[in-house]
DNA sequence: TATTGTTATACTCTATAACTATA
DNA sequence: TATAGTTATAGAGTATAACAATA
């Protein structure tokens, strides 16, 4: 026998607690605000999201576009931005193709604070995952990868 | 070269972008409230965790070990549980080692909402991963399951 | 005196609605 | 008329503080 009852192979009911728990691990662990005391980065979620956002881009992004990669509304990004630019992190600039939109880009400041936060995650996971064999890693970032995929076209297929 | 100018293997620096979408698709892609919508309950997510938390206990639980497992404080769950009594979806009866504790224990209705969730979620999954072969499953939930033992124990150690 | 849980309150994050300016 | 962004307001989710009852 290698199924549940409901049908389901016992290997992806192994998975469901996985699933909780990485839920629980980036929802309320508090990971991310004590990566930040770590960085020495005193800024709440919502702006270092944006920060850490626009530095992947590795370009100036409109608030539109923000919003789209965090996932959140408009005006939600809108409120953040304040406080970015009351900090000098970041700064709106004219869009030069469309006066109605705004650019905003990171100020040297904000950049650094983004890449110190990246690469504060990073070591921890280098250290997580230092007794780690390089072909696991390789097979789990891979299939993480697949894993995401698929679950996201399997969200987006049902409306 | 391997690694990037931080030290860092580049295979842990592509597993970023994955652990932030898998952040996204935790905490703002509603994957629960669609999993809800599909399996017919009616409940927000402070509630319906509370009833898995439960349910998969397999037994009746303090408040305080609700919480402990949610990682959320008190409080929040004694609110939660309002809702949930008034929905006769779960019920307080008293700890008969300690008159102090109350244990919560779900109804029928609120073991069988709890059971209906889990083999929604458990059929997206299957659903998601139906072209995996099995040895990639069995590779992944291995994987998974240490890396986040491993991201926990590094989460511990720090303070 | 420490612990279990509740009540009351406040805070963080994000959404919706109404609006302005430009396209 | 549609789109980019802002302002103002509302809501969900969770925390802190003060307290009651029992250990």
């Amino acid at each position: 026998m290698d199924d549940t009852a409901d049908g389901c192979p016992l290997d992806l009911a192994a998975l469901l607690p996985r699933l909780t728990q990485l839920g629980a691990l980036a929802n309320r662990s508090h990971m991310m605000e004590r990566i930040m005391e770590q960085a020495g980065i005193a800024l709440d979620r919502p702006a270092m999201t944006v920060l850490i956002t626009v530095e992947t881009a590795g370009h100036p992004l409109r608030v539109g576009e923000i919003a789209k990669r965090m996932q959140v509304v408009g005006p939600h990004v809108t409120r953040v931005l304040h406080d970015l630019e009351r900090r000098d992190l970041a700064r709106r600039v004219p869009d030069p193709d469309d006066r109605r939109a705004q650019l905003i880009e990171l100020t040297p400041t904000g950049s650094a604070t983004a890449r110190r936060y990246l690469h504060t995650v990073l070591g921890w996971i280098t250290e997580a995952m230092a007794d780690w064999p390089a072909p696991d890693r390789q097979t789990f970032s891979r299939l993480l990868t697949r894993f995401l995929d698929d679950l996201a076209a399997r969200l987006s297929a049902i409306e």
